[in-house]
RNA sequence: GCGGCCGUCGUCUAGCCUGGACUAGGACGCCGGCCUUCCAAGCCGGCGAUCCCGGGUUCAAAUCCCGGCGGCCGCACCA
């Protein structure tokens, strides 16, 4: 099967049986946007339930979900720094149509620091300079402001800007502090969203995978950063995960090297151990859609390609027939960015108390003020001397009593009338810090995808999807072997209601022959068809095939449901 | 955004170069019926495309020209 025909196929068939297709078809389509059919939809939410199993289920003593607007105000996207980071000043060249960064050429033609400039001062000097296209030599257009955030306005008033998110993560860090109360001060704390993004990317394509507005699960993993959390990688340490570093690809590597995840921890292959840690729940979570180990990697992203906040970016990617290897999923080590830059823009404390376990006594010196002395003597000037004296650290007061008998504060000077220096015992009972952020942030339409593309096989010329069953759209299919014979429609019937009443998720199909039935349902991935013949009108068994194996067996009808759970768990295997 | 290639029933496509006999053909699928004791069997009937959108040329446009939208690939961009 050539590269081309499997990708073809997938996306074929994604059309013709309902998993997805271009949106706004009728009035031509918009790039960028997919609408997801039932089978698309179905999938979907069961690849994202899978996710919040995996992520956050699994890791219930530390990691919560929550749900927050997609459209914010432009202060929360300054203080994230997307609509700095995000507003490129490009310049298209009249002649070959190539788009540059407008402050880098004006940077490279006149060797001056040009980042920051606004459009018409950067206008002005191409004009000035002449500087013309660095490729074919043209004419350079106007400079304008190009940003990947989709800009609204909330309300009546246009002066209200809004945006729409770019990422799930501000949600999380605009609610930590009351998360983490909520949560009752727990830490570490992972809290994790399922929503929608929209990203106005300048050329949509590759189908699902470069789109307008997807959704995106992603988890921001609070911690303190002085803590160890070296144990945390201890009982995966001698465990396999494959990285190509910066170091390798800056000398042109393009395998990836197999670490232990150990190893890559000890070696600061991965700078901190919770980093580790969500890669390598990463790396065996795509292992349960269907993608092996060889199949993916992480990809260290450079300096220059790492997003403003992160200090070490990974790229979880996986090798596609088409594309080569494509990101599904980014890990980031955000470090205190974000709540710090909130902090500053919102001014509200974000930091974290921590207590330590025996609470610390120490020793110190302080400055005792005798404000009535203060007072009576030097009066309007009595405010600023406080001040002042509040901020003055008290051995250097001390040094001075001694030395010179006096201090100097506000222009007058202070003697041990006015001021003495006591030591006393302080008992500090923990720390504040600011939280560190590891994120590991997926998108489902692109684990969609690939969850097609790895499940799609053909056999005897026939298409067989084989999405693993606990994700399968579609679990039973129910099929009377043949149309014709009351007895045996009635009992199919009989069965469907039951399982639909037990909260299977089916369809009843009597249209054509039985292998025709077979095939349709192998091409959605429905795994298992339970058909019904004429023994099931003597002895009640019905036939479970297996669409992967084509096997069959023959189950009592009382047994039915608890068999269909059990394999449908991936439990348990047909005989 | 630029360049190359492309856009016809649900899907895959024939026709386009060389305008008219196209009421746009086929295959698969879909719907109804017959038949059928386990893997897309057969038979009968049916539904389904103003040929991506808009404009132009022409007596006449799926076909030629222009613009737009969309797709794939390359370049650029990419949280």
């Amino acid at each position: 099967m050539s590269s081309k025909d499997r990708y073809l196929k997938v996306v074929e068939l994604a059309r013709r049986r309902g998993f997805f297709w271009p949106s706004y078809e009728i009035y031509g389509g918009v790039a960028g946007f997919y609408d997801m059919g039932p089978l698309g939809t179905a999938l979907k939410r069961k690849l994202e339930s899978f996710w919040r199993e995996w992520f956050v289920r699994r890791h219930q003593d530390m990691v919560v979900e929550i749900e927050t607007p997609i459209i914010g105000p432009a202060r929360v996207y300054e203080a994230s720094g997307h609509v700095e980071s995000f507003t490129d000043p490009i310049v298209q060249c009249t002649r070959c149509g190539r788009l540059f960064r407008a402050d880098h050429l004006v940077e490279e033609a006149l060797g001056i620091k040009a980042e920051g400039m606004d459009p018409r001062e950067l206008n002005t000097l191409i004009k000035e300079h002449n500087i013309r296209c660095p490729v074919c030599g043209g004419k350079l257009g106007d400079v304008r402001l190009f940003n990947l955030l989709f800009k609204t306005t909330i309300g009546p008033y246009t002066s209200n800007t809004g945006y729409l998110r770019p990422e799930a993560a501000q949600g999380m860090f605009l609610a930590f502090k009351r998360v983490h109360g909520v949560m009752r001060n727990k830490m570490p704390l992972g809290i994790a969203q399922v929503g929608r993004v929209a990203r106005n990317e300048i050329s949509p394509r590759q189908l699902l995978l470069r789109v307008r507005e997807f959704t995106i699960m992603e988890m921001e993993f609070f911690f303190d950063p002085d803590e160890d959390y070296s144990s945390i990688v201890e009982p995966i340490a001698s465990e396999k995960i494959r990285i190509r570093t910066g170091e390798d690809k800056r000398r042109g590597l393009e395998k990836p090297g197999e670490y232990s995840v150990g190893e890559a921890v000890q070696e600061k292959i991965i700078m901190h151990p919770w980093l580790a840690y969500w890669m390598y729940e990463a790396s065996r979570f795509l292992e349960k859609l269907g993608v092996p180990l060889h199949k993916q990697f992480f990809d260290e992203k450079l300096p220059e390609e790492r997003a403003h906040y992160a200090s070490q970016t990974f790229d979880q990617v996986v090798w596609t027939e088409r594309w080569g290897w494509v990101e599904v999923s980014g890990h980031a080590y955000r470090g205190s960015y974000d709540l710090s830059r909130h902090m500053k823009y919102s001014g509200q404390d974000l930091t974290v108390f921590k207590p330590y376990t025996t609470p610390l006594k120490r020793r110190r010196l302080r400055i005792r003020v005798n404000k009535a002395s203060i007072g009576a003597e030097f009066r309007e000037k009595t405010p600023k001397i406080l001040a002042e004296l509040a901020s003055m650290q008290p051995e250097e007061a001390e040094a001075a009593l001694k030395e010179k008998g006096y201090i100097e504060v506000a222009g007058v000077r202070l003697t041990d009338k006015h001021v003495s220096i006591v030591e006393e015992e302080v008992v500090e009972t923990g720390k504040r810090y600011i939280p560190h952020v590891v994120e590991p942030s997926f998108g489902a339409e692109r684990l969609l995808y690939i969850l097609l593309e790895y499940a799609y096989s053909e056999k005897d010329g026939r298409t067989v999807l084989k999405i693993p069953a606990f994700l399968a759209p579609i679990q039973v299919v129910i099929l009377p072997l043949v149309s014709n014979h009351e007895g045996i429609v009635r009992k199919a019937l009989e069965i469907k209601e039951m399982l639909s009443n037990m909260g299977f998720t089916l369809y009843y199909d009597d249209s054509g022959s039985i292998g025709a039935r077979y095939a349709r349902a192998d091409e959605i991935g429905v795994p298992y068809a339970v058909t019904i013949d004429h023994r099931s009108l003597e002895d009640n068994t019905v036939t479970i095939r297996y669409r992967d194996t084509w096997m069959q067996e023959r189950v009592p009808v009382d047994m039915l449901p608890s068999r269909l759970r059990s394999l449908l768990a991936g439990k348990e295997h047909l005989s």
